[in-house]
DNA sequence: TAATTAAATGAACGTACATTCAATTAATTG
DNA sequence: CAATTAATTGAATGTACGTTCATTTAATTA
C-alpha cells in the first residue's frame, strides 16, 4: 500500500518523546492532540498507546525524565570536587544551571508550565524532584552563610530568587544573538555572586 | 422559571473577566471551555458572545487590560519624582514591580504563559506592551551606567535578569507564609541593588 | 521457514468543543 | 404604560477530542 514518502515511520518511544516535546512546548499540553503527535511521528493515533497508556502519562514521562536527568547531571558535576568553598560552589552551580537549561528550552518550559496539567499524585512526584534540585542550591547558600562568605538574610528566598533569574535566560535567549553564550553566562554569574554579597571584582 | 439560587446572574463584562481570569490561570486557556466560564458566571454559553466575539478575544482582552494597567500604574508612580538618581530609581522600580505583581498573580501568569495562545497579530500587540515596560527598566539601568552608579556590562541582559528575578516571586510566594511581604521585598531589593554593583550596606 | 509475539492500522465510540440563532425575557426609553 | 432595544436562553450545528479494538502487518524466535 502506498503512503506519503517520509511520513510513515515507527513509533519508537524516542520519536514520540521528541515530537511531543516540541508540540507541547509550542502549543501547550491541552492544545496538543494525540492526532497531532501521531501525525508528527508519522503513525496512526492508536499506535501511541503502545508506549503510554494515556495522554497524561506521556506528559508525566516527559517531565519526570527531564528532572531526573537534570539531577543526575548535577550529581555528576558535583562529584569532581566535593568540598569547594561556597563562592566557588555557587559559581559552579550557576554555570551548570545556565548551560544545562539553555540547551533544553522545551523541557524546561514544559516542566514549569504544565504542572497544572498533572493529577495531584503526579504533581507531587514532579514537585519532589524539583524540590530536590532547589535544595542543592539552598545548601550551597546556607553553607556560604555559615562560613561567612555570603551576606544574605534567608537561604530559601535567595535560592528562589537566584533560580528565577538564571532560568529566566530561556525566555529571551536565542542562538546567534548579539552576545555569545559565554558572555551571557559571565554576566549572570557576576550578578548572582554580587547579589549574595561576594563580588569577584 | 425557577433556577438554582445564586447561580444565575448577569454576564457583566466585569464578572466574565474575573471568572475567566481565575479559570485560565488555574487550568490554562486551552483547557478552559466557554461552558466552564459561563457556569462560573452563572449564564448560558451564548451570553458570553455579547461581550467578546470569540474565546481568543476574551484572552486578548485579559492580557491587554493587564499590561495597559501595569504601564499606567508605573507611569503614575514615576510622575511623583521625575529625576531620581539611578540607584533610587532602580529601588523604586523594584518595589513597584514586586508590589504590583504580587497582588495580581493570575494576570501575571496568564500574560506570560498564554502568549502562545494568541494569533500572530495579537501576539505582536501584547509583546509591544511588554517591551514598553521592559524598556522602563532598561532606561533606568542605562542611566545608572552613564552616571557611573552601576557596574554592569549590558543594560538589556541586566534588565532581563532583574525582571525574571522579581517576577519569580509569584511562583513561590503565598500570603501568610514564613516571611512578611515587606521582608521579602527588602531581600529582593537588596539583591537587585547588589547585582548591579551598588550595594546599600 | 514456521510459529509466535509485538506493533500499527483504520475505523469507530461517546463526549465535549466553539459558535450560531430564533425565540424569549429584561431593561430602557418616549 | 407602550414601544423599542438589549441581553439571555436553550437548542442545535459541525468538528475534534481521547481512547478502544478487531484486524492486518512486521519483527522475533524456535
Amino acid at each position: 500500500m502506498a503512503r506519503l514518502a517520509g511520513s510513515n515511520g515507527k513509533a519508537t518511544a524516542k520519536a514520540i518523546h521528541k515530537h511531543s516535546l516540541e508540540l507541547i512546548a509550542r502549543h501547550g499540553f491541552a492544545a496538543v492532540s494525540m492526532r497531532m503527535i501521531a501525525d508528527a511521528v508519522g503513525v496512526q493515533p492508536g499506535a501511541l498507546y503502545q508506549y503510554h497508556p494515556t495522554k497524561q502519562a506521556l506528559l508525566l514521562d516527559i517531565m519526570q525524565k527531564h528532572l531526573e536527568a537534570l539531577l543526575k547531571a548535577w550529581a555528576k558535576e558535583k562529584e569532581s570536587e566535593t568540598e569547594l568553598p561556597a563562592i566557588e560552589a555557587l559559581e559552579r552551580f550557576a554555570r551548570f544551571h545556565i548551560r544545562y537549561n539553555i540547551k533544553r528550552p522545551d523541557e524546561v518550559f514544559i516542566a514549569y508550565m504544565e504542572l497544572r496539567s498533572l493529577e495531584p499524585e503526579e504533581f507531587k512526584l514532579i514537585e519532589e524532584l524539583r524540590r530536590q534540585y532547589e535544595d542543592e542550591l539552598k545548601t550551597i547558600i546556607a553553607n556560604g552563610i555559615k562560613e561567612n562568605s555570603f551576606k544574605v538574610e534567608d537561604a530559601h528566598v535567595t535560592a528562589m530568587a537566584t533560580l528565577a533569574m538564571l532560568t529566566g535566560i530561556n525566555t529571551w535567549y536565542r542562538t546567534g544573538g548579539r552576545l555569545s553564550q559565554k558572555k551571557i553566562e559571565d554576566i549572570y554569574v557576576n550578578m548572582v555572586l554580587r547579589s549574595v554579597g561576594c563580588a569577584k571584582d
